[in-house]
RNA sequence: GGCCCCGUAGCUCAGUGGAUAGAGCAACAGCCUUCUAAGCUGUGGGUCGAACGUUCGAGUCGUUCCGGGGUCACCA
């Protein structure tokens, strides 16, 4: 985005509160061509990119499409623009140097300095400003009739990342979940419990509740499948035998009296909705996850309705012979679509139209996210169009924020099948693995007890977020085991030790100097690993930007996952400590404040947090 | 079958139409008397699924094909 013409009048220094290098440098150039050539130039007329590590120099211009139009040789082109381009912004670069048909330019060493002084402590680095657009993030949104598992997981760093990462772009989120809490599934948990329970309790048994309640929904299938084996054995088809099995015909029994309002049912609904939230909660505490709002369907699932009548007088919708109510999308290649049973109930999709409706009603919206697995691409395209038929004002603002299953290496997860990675053993796994690690290394044998236990979630978690953060949401990933429980290389533990190094050094060296208040980070020649370390710092801000715009959490971690990596080979490379010089000490003080904020700030993006030590 | 997504190193993944396609893991070889070795440095490993096409230039865009997945319920 760009907010202003450069103008020699101010100084390059103060285009780094407004503006990135890169929209300073594609300016400078723009302008630079103008005063050269005598006509105007845009910034699709030539390509601005990273100069690769092998030649020098920091941005480059690729000259070749302005070759064409100029008709100029790459290299006389490149040489004249590049001797324009220094002159006009003498203070902002130091030199550039032609190599076929790309420009190479280096920003000067003094503006890099003035970057770090200007922003080293800055904990809102790269984060933009309040946009006044509303954004509601709907994430997680489980059902209650089992516990979460590893897609949960996926679904929930997703959304609630994306939210941050929104947030640091300037827009005001609303975090939502829709709970799944009534339907025929949770009516299988209730009757097994009635079955087999014999009056047991989470609080009687010793067990987390969505894991007691999980437990009875799996009793169910079991009893479901031996009945219906029964019955096949008694010469009854397997059809026959599906629907006929008693088990089966009381639940459906059950669900009815549900929807009439049996007191003795929604007693035993309440009841273990009650033990299933008191298990999430845990588990949502655990992770980090959390609602500003929470829409229950049961308050929901009626909703929806008034439009299908809305829509038949204005012949959007139409009505079949036995009652059902349907909405034509062939035009736009999707098919029929039911939107009200011949009963009358209301199928999914017209609790999602009512739900739309009631979020843009109620908080104004300037546009919903919906985190929401790949396999419901279809529904997501189908509910945008009847929005957009039955001509409400919002179908535009809607986004489907789809993301790939977890699959295992074994294969998909299959609940019934047993297959599933639980979400609380997971987490569970990955602390016990963080304590492991700690304790061979035995770098803080003086934590307390509390200190440890802390770490461990921060590490474990952090492992975990950072696995299933770093992939791009739109692929299926595949869950490897041995893999995610690495703490080496690409991971969430080598972007906190990281951070944690850093603040080993700066506690030394604290003692004696004030690290946080720098008086002039004196000029002087850069070495290429702290020129390159002030350049990676300057892109954050881009990087929140991009982020944002594809909602991405896996920018961000590629990103600080390549800072990390720079800053340690800075760090093997050269002494902060003891420095060369009292200068080139408060240089990489600077640095390295900077690199371990920016660090924070953007783990803060994926839910991560740091350890100051580890 | 229609529509949608994916195919890059042994494995897991990066890669805004631009220079010799990059990381991590795994393998191998080095580096702890100096700021945390959960680290650093190096080596090996690729017909970017295939073929055409567009372009000065294609892993990236288009078409076709091959392979994998998803989806097309009076389920949620």
């Amino acid at each position: 985005m760009v907010y202003c013409q450069p103008n020699d009048n101010i100084r390059p220094i103060i285009y780094f509160r407004i503006m990135s290098f890169i929209s300073y440098i594609q300016l400078s150039a723009i302008k630079s061509l103008s005063q050269l050539y005598g006509q105007a130039f845009s910034e699709n007329d030539f390509q601005l990119n990273e100069t690769k590590p092998e030649f020098e120099g920091d941005y480059t211009i690729v000259l070749f499409v302005l070759v064409k139009a100029l008709k100029k040789s790459p290299e006389v082109l490149g040489k004249e623009l590049g001797e324009q381009i220094l002159k006009d912004h003498p203070d902002f670069f130091s030199g550039y140097n032609v190599i076929k048909g790309f420009l190479n330019l280096t920003i000067d060493d003094q503006q890099l300095t003035s970057l770090l002084e200007e922003n080293y402590t800055d904990e809102n680095f790269g984060k933009k400003e309040p946009n006044h657009q509303k954004v509601m993030v709907e994430y997680s949104s489980p059902n209650t009739n089992k516990p979460l598992h590893l897609g949960h997981l996926r679904n929930n760093f997703l959304g609630w990342s994306v939210a941050e990462i929104l947030k640091a772009n300037g827009n005001e989120v609303i975090k939502t979940s829709i709970v799944n809490d009534r339907g025929i599934h949770i009516c299988k948990s209730m009757i097994a419990w009635e079955m087999f329970a014999h009056g047991e309790t989470p609080d009687l048994t010793n067990e987390k509740g969505d894991h007691f309640v999980g437990d009875y929904y799996v009793k169910f299938n079991d009893e479901y499948k031996k009945e219906v084996e029964e019955l096949i054995s008694e010469g009854k088809t397997k059809e026959v035998a599906e629907k006929e099995a008693p088990v089966m015909k009381k639940t459906q029994q059950m669900l009815l009296d549900w929807e009439q309002a049996k007191p003795e049912v929604r007693e035993l609904w309440k009841l273990m909705n009650g033990w299933v939230y008191k298990g999430f909660d845990e588990t949502y505490k655990r992770i980090g996850s959390d609602f500003d709002k929470t829409f229950y369907e049961s308050n929901t699932y009626l909703l929806g309705k008034d439009f299908v009548k809305e829509g038949l007088e204005k012949n959007i919708l139409f009505k079949k012979e036995d009652g059902s109510v349907w909405i034509d999308l062939s035009d736009k290649n999707l098919d029929e679509k039911l939107v009200l049973r011949s009963d009358g109930t209301s199928v999914y999709i017209t609790q999602d139209i009512g739900l739309a409706q009631q979020k843009f009603e109620e908080y104004h919206l300037d546009k919903s996210i919906y985190v929401i697995g790949d396999e419901q691409l279809h529904h997501m395209k189908v509910l945008k169009e009847i929005i957009r038929k039955l001509g409400m004002p919002f179908a535009d603002k809607i986004f489907h924020l789809s993301y790939g299953m977890v699959e295992l290496t074994t294969g998909k997860m299959k609940s019934r099948e047993g297959t599933v990675v639980d979400a609380d053993d997971l987490i569970d796994e990955m602390v016990a693995t963080a304590e492991k690690h700690t304790e061979e290394l035995g770098k803080v044998n003086d934590f307390s007890k509390e200190e440890l236990e802390e770490l461990y979630e921060i590490l474990g978690l952090g492992a975990m977020k950072f696995y299933l953060l770093r992939v791009d949401p739109k692929k299926r990933m595949i869950f490897n085991p041995e893999e995610s429980i690495d703490f080496h290389g690409f991971t969430g533990p080598f972007v906190q030790y990281t951070y944690a190094r850093i603040q080993s050094i700066l506690r030394k060296i604290g003692s004696d100097e004030p690290v946080l208040n720098i008086d002039g980070i004196p000029a002087g020649k850069l070495l290429p690993l702290e020129r390159q370390l002030i350049i990676m710092l300057e892109k954050y801000g881009n990087i929140i930007l991009d982020a944002g715009e594809e909602m991405n959490p896996s920018i961000i971690a590629n990103y600080v996952f390549n800072l990390a990596k720079l800053y340690n080979s800075f760090y093997a490379e050269h002494s902060v400590a003891n420095a060369e010089s009292s200068e080139k000490k408060k240089l990489r003080i600077a640095i390295s404040v900077m690199t371990s904020g920016v660090i924070k700030s953007g783990l803060q993006l994926l839910g991560i947090k740091v350890p100051e030590r580890m």
